[in-house]
DNA sequence: TCAATATTATAAGCATGCCTATGAACAGCA
DNA sequence: TGCTGTTCATAGGCATGCTTATAATATTGA
């Protein structure tokens, strides 16, 4: 059990979160290395930005950061690059000031059409042949997982320590 | 098919790509918040760095980037930090002047320990009552992918344009 | 009305990860 | 020996993502 078939390098089987780690970050790599061969000029979070608000334009920012689940810092940056392209408008709310409401603008649905081909060629090479059944309980399991994660990042966590087997 | 279940937000279905993404930015950012409970002092991508030295002392930093899947740059960025928290040493070749062989100090051994703790709770959050078999099933189909992803992000992405159908 | 508190967005600083470029050292060949 | 190309590590610059802190605005309560 100590050294896996298809790793011919003597490593112990890699944990499940080094190896979805290593997964994402592939995804992210070719994703991405696909855009620049389409000249494209997005990145994947600047895609995925794009894809939440074709389904909630007018959101405001503090709301989609937590649909995203990430923080509103992060996404507000994001938002700063795609406002630069001209494919993102951030309009002043009508009575608070402190809110700035999300919009896509006509340049953005071309671009989400090719990201959107672009996130099809790189899926088809990330699963081979894993069959659609498989898919779709990879899909299952990861959504289980991220809900688990999700509540567990907004509790506490454990502070004792208790390393002997856990 | 346009509204999911376990989403009260109306959001269609996430890609794989996105939701692979999320899932593990969000184990890595609970890893994080169990290490800060428990002053480690260290991240995620600095443990792993620190996991495959034990079984691979005395490679040269081309070598465990390769095994780690990133570039040399990045792997070269973490061990300055590993080495400055005095957890790795970096030897000189014997013979070629280029080189720098990684060696981890006596202060890394508890770290390891500790780290494998969090881990493993880290883990427990993330899976739930997932069962066994299926996280061997998950496990799999995502050595599966990341074989894919590895030989896709070495060959040419295909230039050409066909957004039409995928 | 005015002070204290909430909320919203952003700033500062850090870590990881990429791509591209550079500098040092090696290897092969004339 | 000296030239050329390759390999190894690192620098620069950028994008994401976090935590923590701050500024502007709203809201609540005295």
């Amino acid at each position: 059990m100590n050294s896996m078939p298809n790793d011919p390098t003597g490593q112990p089987p890699p944990s499940i979160g080094f190896l979805l780690h290593d997964v994402a970050r592939l995804l992210r790599k070719r994703f991405e290395q696909h855009g620049r061969a389409h000249s494209l000029g997005l990145t994947r979070s600047q895609w995925q930005v794009l894809a939440y608000l074709t389904h909630n334009e007018g959101i405001q920012q503090g709301g989609l950061a937590e649909l995203l689940e990430v923080e509103p810092i992060t996404l507000g940056r994001i938002v700063d690059k795609l406002e630069a392209c001209g494919l993102v408008e951030r309009r002043a709310h009508a009575t608070d000031r402190r809110i700035w409401r999300l919009f896509l603008t006509e340049k953005a649905a071309p671009k989400l059409a090719e990201m959107r081909g672009i996130g099809e060629i790189t899926r088809a090479e990330a699963f081979g042949d894993i069959s659609d059944a498989e898919r779709e309980h990879l899909l299952a399991l990861l959504g289980a997982m991220k809900s688990n994660l999700t509540a567990a990042c907004s509790s506490t966590p454990r502070a004792e320590k208790q390393t002997s087997h856990g």
